[in-house]
DNA sequence: ATAAAAATGTGTTTTTTTTACACTAAGTAC
DNA sequence: GTACTTAGTGTAAAAAAAACACATTTTTAT
């Protein structure tokens, strides 16, 4: 039952009392948006209950709060330097006052002298996760279908999706969750899970071939049994020099 | 000199070491959009050097975020009960990084256990303004000749310029700026000043008749010299209504 | 060798949206 | 009653978005 944990004596381990974050994890796998969230064992009334949130904890003292979202992050999936980004910050007291009749219970321990969570997300190609180091406590859950989470988790993950979504049209974080050589269709795949939609396969390439950074290269798939797609890349230094020129993807 | 005031020793002034809210208001009057900055006087060397930022404070104890964003707009405006919107969360560290050279004699002083800002907007009618409220060091500057800011204020207006830009195609906070009856063409102002641009009257009209929730009045303009315009109000309740039928008003 | 299967890659037409454009109406001031 | 000022309205042209289908290239099965 980690999140439990009383504070060490460790001075390195201690944390700041005010601040904790919550990681919104996306995850992309079989063309589905999934989302990562973790079992969470609330002892009440002498029984153990079983509840579900978003993987979370406090920032050490010390430690940046980037630091703190990729040491989830880590626990969480063995993932390191991953794209994560800040999205919003809550006052727990507003948190706590939106559904407080449900977890009257859990109040005590919330209002010791935690006012303030950070909200960041990322982007994790599940493919890249080793299995064996994601905890026993966490799964992917489609992002769709999401149960229904402890506190406002399922607020904080809306946010969240709205954020990602937004983020999207103004940012090439469409490259996050891509290998470094990828087909069109592949990104199109990509696209259509976050915005939860399909898009006609002609009308996406004329969209994306617009981007200047989006390059081709030479290479085409191999070992697959249909015709063979061709490989782009982003280009990162290209999309710099012309950001000035304002590429508003709506897709 | 305030920004420079000592911690209180009662409990309910301190400080979270670690939060502070920048505020973007928005001001909008004679059909031009404003943004509020104040003078902020540094000691340099002997000297003082006088500096301009976006307003701004630290989090209390106790306080919530958003109150802590209405606090630092009443104290530069007087004004209560507006509209305010987180837009972005950022660390310390990073933006030192980006004007490091430009601040290094401030740095001792930012650097010490500040590690969060939190940057909301605010939409604000300046007729509305009490100016006797407004503070000495505060001054209303329009928003496309904005003087150079401390730090990265000028990155963080940018970005709450193109967040409220967004946030103005997908919900109706035109009506923020508006009053409770208005003319077609005040709103279009609104607008214009908001999007910098001019529109065309038919276009602008026949585009926003489409909002479900804009409603005519029988009330026309009285007392002006010319044919009078007709009255429109928002009904927020058919808003809520009809929200899942996704208008994107692009203008 | 040939046929079947599977996904790639490409252009045109239709529909929708956006833009451009100009005059009459209603009131006030003189 | 004439001049001034802003309100209010429709249509045509251009641009953008959406809908749509088939030939191509590779592997696999026979």
């Amino acid at each position: 039952m980690p999140e439990f944990e009383n504070v060490l004596e460790n001075r390195e381990f201690q944390t700041l009392p005010s601040v904790s974050v919550d990681c919104v994890i996306f995850g992309y796998e079989g063309n589905l948006l999934k989302v990562l969230v973790r079992r969470e064992y609330v002892p009440f009334e002498g029984n153990i209950l079983i509840e579900w949130k978003l993987p979370g904890n406090h920032v050490r003292r010390n430690e940046q709060i980037d630091a703190t979202a990729s040491r989830i992050l880590k626990e969480q999936t063995g993932l390191e330097n991953i794209f994560m980004k800040q999205f919003m910050v809550f006052s727990d007291p507003d948190r706590l006052k939106r559904r407080e009749r449900d977890y009257e219970w859990v109040k005590p321990r919330l209002q010791d002298d935690r006012v303030l969570t950070v909200g960041f997300y990322s982007l994790v190609n599940i493919h890249d996760v080793d299995n064996s180091k994601l905890l026993e406590e966490a799964k992917w859950e489609n992002a769709y279908e999401i149960r229904e989470l402890m506190f406002d988790h399922n607020d904080i993950f809306n946010e969240a999706l709205k954020k990602l979504r937004y983020d999207l049209l103004h940012e090439p974080l469409i490259f996050e969750l891509l290998p470094e050589k990828f087909t069109l269709t592949q990104m199109q795949k990509v696209y259509e899970a976050i915005f939860d939609t399909t898009y006609d396969k002609r009308n996406f390439r004329r969209k994306v071939n617009k981007m200047p950074y989006l390059i081709q290269t030479d290479e085409l798939q191999s070992g697959v049994s249909h015709k063979p797609a061709r490989y782009y890349t982003f280009d990162r230094e290209i999309y710099e020099n012309t950001r000035s020129e304002r590429f508003d993807f709506r897709m």
